[in-house]
DNA sequence: GGGACTGTCAAGTCTTGGCTTCACTATCGC
DNA sequence: GCGATAGTGAAGCCAAGACTTGACAGTCCC
């Protein structure tokens, strides 16, 4: 992913997802809400790494945080995940029709 | 995602989709199969770095290749989608369920 | 056999990005 | 006000990994 990337929200929740840190984040809060302390606590990294992973959660959609006071209150938004089912039916539709057509060319077998 | 991780499948396949070359390369095999060099064409990369990412995808069930003389044809595995749309499933359960103990929690409009 | 082509291996380069430290602001509670 | 706590911003460190190069083994076809 260097180059001629039009990136679509399905690829910014890829990547989000692709890494470790944050899909524990996102098991954290799948079981409750929790502010950046309390995930940072847990998890054994620095609030400020938190707060970075955070952000790029919020940024597609797979956490919503509000603020009260001092504390930042992160929760899951399910629209995230709501896209990345949206992109595998995609994918799945795409290939299951190429392998219809593979299967018309092989398709002596009828 | 550095130490301390019991690694599932999903895990293995949200790593490998996390890059974008391996995103685009699924999206042309979801269009038809394609031989190394062909992807390498397409891509703009060397074959040794296709090589390199079809070894990934087809560890984690996105991707089978057959290799017929010297060609290695590539093409989709619907297996990893599957273990991921799993996945998603499984969040959604488990999140819904914590959104649901939520409401009960501020549960005063019943 | 010889040339062109497909793919792989080993080794190295270089960017990306996850994480930390330090300094700072804001809020809470006394 | 003052100390403790929650979070953010800037800067830099460093390992992971994406990609290349160059050499090589197989295969196809003349």
């Amino acid at each position: 992913m260097t180059k001629r990337e039009r990136a679509t929200q399905a690829d910014h929740i890829l990547d989000a997802l692709g890494d470790g840190t944050r899909r524990a984040l996102l098991g954290l809060l799948a079981q409750s809400p929790a502010s950046v302390s309390d995930l940072a606590r847990v998890l054994e990294v620095t609030k400020t790494a938190i707060g970075q992973h955070i952000t790029i959660l919020e940024a597609c959609q797979l956490v919503t945080t509000q603020k009260s006071g001092r504390v930042r209150l992160c929760q899951i938004d399910h629209r995230g995940l709501d896209v990345l089912q949206d992109w595998i039916k995609t994918q799945r539709r795409s290939w299951d029709a190429s392998l219809g057509r593979l299967g018309e060319v092989l398709g002596k077998g009828d």
